[in-house]
DNA sequence: AAGGCACAGAAAAACGGTTTTTCATTTACT
DNA sequence: AGTAAATGAAAAACCGTTTTTCTGTGCCTT
């Protein structure tokens, strides 16, 4: 019987072929975009099925094209700093923004998706019949893209898989990492900043890469010495007090720090402020990942810090989008998409 | 032509109905349990279905019973502290499992999920045809409760609904927080601990309610005069640290606090370490949410925090298996199911 | 003027199940 | 024994799309 009420007035092909004074099939084909109708027709159809508010049902169009209608949304791989305190935590509210969006975005593309952290899942979800997957920061070599691809489904990672050849990793969605670290340093410089340093997260994900050049080539057309610590170790926290001291002991001290990842920068922050420092005024601090939610540190009696928005919402859904084009067995508009990114200035670099 | 391949070797519903010598029909029967047939037939069908692989295709019969097939899990409500720094994060990771645990059942059920945390979107999913939902977490009167009550859709929820009728929160699963928390306490008072104090999340969601209630029954019964805040403001670090000062500024300082939540507990363990007092000598500190990936503090000094299993994972399964009875029109089993929690006893409380 | 050819659209055949109906058998009852 | 009821299983109808095949037209060729 079901939940028993068969979804009552819902409008399907025949009611808007009805309305239209047309076959059920001419509708599929005018909403398709695939058999051979004038244009006049088409429009008529489009319109009349715009006007009843009809929405093809999923499971009838899934059971003749043959696909399960289902994606995998890998988030949170075996690169996450894990297993120590709150240093699994960095990447749970970014994680969350995204899966979230991407939920809704597959919804929306008549998909629905399966969250998947664990690569040994990966095939599970194979074996389930999913249809294609999204990767969120892939790392090197990402075992659970090498798996898909064997499997001739469709892939969109979210930043790039380094270290594999170009057409393992055709599609993907991507911030601009390369140029909102750029922004970030311009926007220190003009606070005043002399000397900036970089904390950097693991190196695995593109991001990470990309940021780095882009602070290289940002020293080299200043002429700033480059001052970057990569974290490594697994107790995050620790290893950011050590490195921060390290560089607020140097001779020729920075006089702003950018960090990539945002628990890192809070971490900082108290390091630098518990050494007496002052921030802004004497050290400037930015992260690059970022949460309005989050950021805004007030009533902490730590400055708000600047960040960027990545917009990760609009991250997801461009991955989800171009992932449904591509089950769709369609050329999606673009194979590489870059979504902008900007930095967001708040008290932490607020030097007057 | 979607992605090409159909799916090529399935087998389907005909094929079992050859290997056992019936029609279709019968095959169906055979597995929903809804015909009438002979015992000898069905196990004959069951048994050529297992040894086929056969797995019923879910567009199909989601054409054929009308329903969508998707439903829709809220987690992370507004009663959520948000706004600040870290304090958005305490349930992302308790979350996150869920989420990730209660998608993969819902793969096994033949339904696939929504991720949502805003309320706003209830009706959004609404409209978009789910089936049911559950909800994690809600509030006293919890609004997307409300919204699919009166849409006639099932809902199982994780805790239950405050001050509400009964009628509008029948199922649900539920972590017995009462009973957990006295095991912590015997836990305390055995390790030889004399004064208890808690410190709470703020209440609206079900589990704070039962879990004070059994700190205090269990203060009557050792004759313990009760001492318990409850956190209020949006920025739970600070708080967290201004209750911590008055508790152990008390003239008859209590000897173990016990917080609800995980990184309320951590930042008790800082306070308490930063006033020069030991744990677990001085003070014994636990936790009630726990994250085994995350309660283990060796490599920052502080001693690894004891907390509780409350199986989240587990939840979420029953969860989903609950909604899934419930919209394939039966009757689950129970209406209500506690998941059994136990203690996770770690350093933070080993006085010798 | 007949044959071929695009064109627009409709009819019919999947897709893989579930549900309802129908049909043969047994079994039970008077 | 004869009819009614219960049982077991098959046949047929259906769910809402897409895809494939088919039917008319009107126009162009030769």
């Amino acid at each position: 019987m079901g939940s028993g009420l068969k979804r009552q007035g819902r409008v399907g092909i025949r009611d808007v072929a009805k309305a239209a004074g047309v076959s059920p099939t001419t509708v599929s084909h005018a909403l398709s975009g695939k058999g051979r109708i004038s244009k006049r027709t088409r429009n008529r159809v489009i319109e009349k099925a715009e006007k009843l508010g009809y929405k093809p049902n999923r499971s009838a169009q899934q059971l003749v094209t043959g696909n399960s209608g289902l994606i995998a949304l890998y988030a949170g791989n075996s690169s996450t700093p894990t297993g120590r305190l709150t240093s699994a935590l960095p990447d749970y509210p970014f994680i969350m923004n995204i899966a979230m969006s991407a939920s809704v975005e597959a919804i929306e593309q008549g998909l629905s998706m399966a969250l998947s952290s664990q690569t040994s899942e990966a095939s599970g979800l194979l074996q389930m019949g999913v249809d294609g997957a999204v990767i969120v920061d892939p790392e090197v070599k990402d075992p659970v893209n090498e798996e898909f691809f064997e499997a001739g489904l469709p892939v969109v990672t979210v930043g790039r898989v380094l270290g594999v050849p170009e057409e393992m990793n055709e599609h993907w969605v991507d911030v601009d990492h390369n140029k909102v670290t750029i922004e970030v340093l311009e926007h220190l410089k003009k606070r005043g900043a002399k000397r900036v340093a970089v904390i950097s997260a693991p190196v695995g994900p593109s991001y990470v890469n990309d940021s780095l050049e882009g602070y290289k080539a940002w020293c080299e057309s200043t002429g700033q010495e480059p001052i970057f610590h990569t974290l490594e170790g697994r107790d995050y926290e620790q290893e950011t007090r050590r490195v921060t001291k390290v560089l607020l002991d140097e001779k020729d001290r920075p006089d702003a720090i950018f960090c990539h990842l945002q628990p890192v920068s809070v971490e900082v922050l108290r390091a630098v402020i518990a050494e007496g420092l002052s921030v802004p005024d004497e050290i400037m601090v930015a992260t690059m990942s970022d949460d309005n939610k989050v950021n805004n540190l007030d009533g902490s009696g730590m400055p708000d810090l600047t960040g960027c928005n990545l917009h990760p919402e609009q991250v997801a859904r461009e991955a989800v989008r171009m992932l449904a084009s591509l089950i769709a067995g369609e050329e999606p508009a673009n194979r590489h998409v870059y979504v902008p990114a900007e930095i967001t200035a708040r008290e932490s670099t607020n030097r007057k």
